[in-house]
DNA sequence: TGCCAGGCCGGGT
DNA sequence: ACCCGGCATGGC
């Protein structure tokens, strides 16, 4: 099989064993850029609580936050933990999209992806899977998400070396397989319930995983 | 009860 | 150019 008929089967394999993931739980293209930096080495779970304080509070807006004093926002996101850090990086994502956008995403996404990547990593706290995560989930473009999941599953099972770079993995998927957002979607939101279920951290193989067999 | 979670930055080699 | 500690809460 070559590249593009693995990373199809892998999809299938997992499509099949866990089914439609419904990603990105979020109900604006905002609240999926502010899960993006709040997810950052943290549990959805925590994350989703944050989440729902700034919803209770009517926060889930750009203007909203950008007036919002920084130790107050670190005080409502707390549960999602880092949250100084954290309050630091989406008071600086708000306050890139207010004072260039208008704080429209719209504005963001009317352009050239690849612009805006460059544009989202200049971001202090923003990296590569926080930027893409944006592009893909909020703004629809075909960029494939890579975190550390992605890493470990398909080392583990021989598909890439240990020294790869995160573009040579994200250039794995976006160049052997079709530039579909919704393949995109489902793709990486597969990949990361693989990982949560089967192929953790301590496993050393993955026995029961759908991959099992695979190379 | 520890370990770990949908990373990223900054300082030291 | 790499490597590593720091950031922190809550679930399992």
């Amino acid at each position: 099989m070559d590249k593009s008929e693995i990373l199809k089967e892998i999809f299938e394999r997992l499509y099949s064993y866990f089914g439609p993931q419904h990603w990105w739980p979020a109900k604006t293209p905002f609240e999926v850029c502010v899960g993006a930096i709040l997810t950052q080495n943290a549990s959805w779970k925590n994350v989703s609580k944050a989440i729902k304080n700034l919803e209770e509070k009517q926060l889930l807006d750009p203007f909203r936050i950008y007036k919002l004093p920084l130790l107050k926002l670190a005080e409502i996101i707390k549960p999602c933990g880092f949250y100084n850090i954290k309050a630091k990086r989406l008071k600086e994502f708000v306050k890139f999209l207010v004072e260039k956008y208008e704080g429209k995403l719209e504005k963001l996404f009317n352009k050239d992806w690849k612009e805006a990547r460059e544009e989202l990593l200049k971001i202090k706290g923003l990296g590569k899977e926080t930027v893409d995560s944006i592009l893909l989930y909020a703004g629809g473009f075909p960029v494939f998400v890579v975190d550390a999941y992605t890493y470990r599953i398909l080392n583990r099972h021989y598909l890439i070396e240990e020294n790869v770079t995160y573009e040579e993995i994200q250039s794995l998927f976006m160049e052997n397989l079709p530039p579909d957002p919704k393949l995109f979607n489902e793709y990486h939101a597969l990949l990361v319930a693989c990982g949560k279920n089967f192929c953790k951290k301590k496993d050393p193989i993955c026995e029961k995983c759908s991959l099992k067999d695979l190379v």
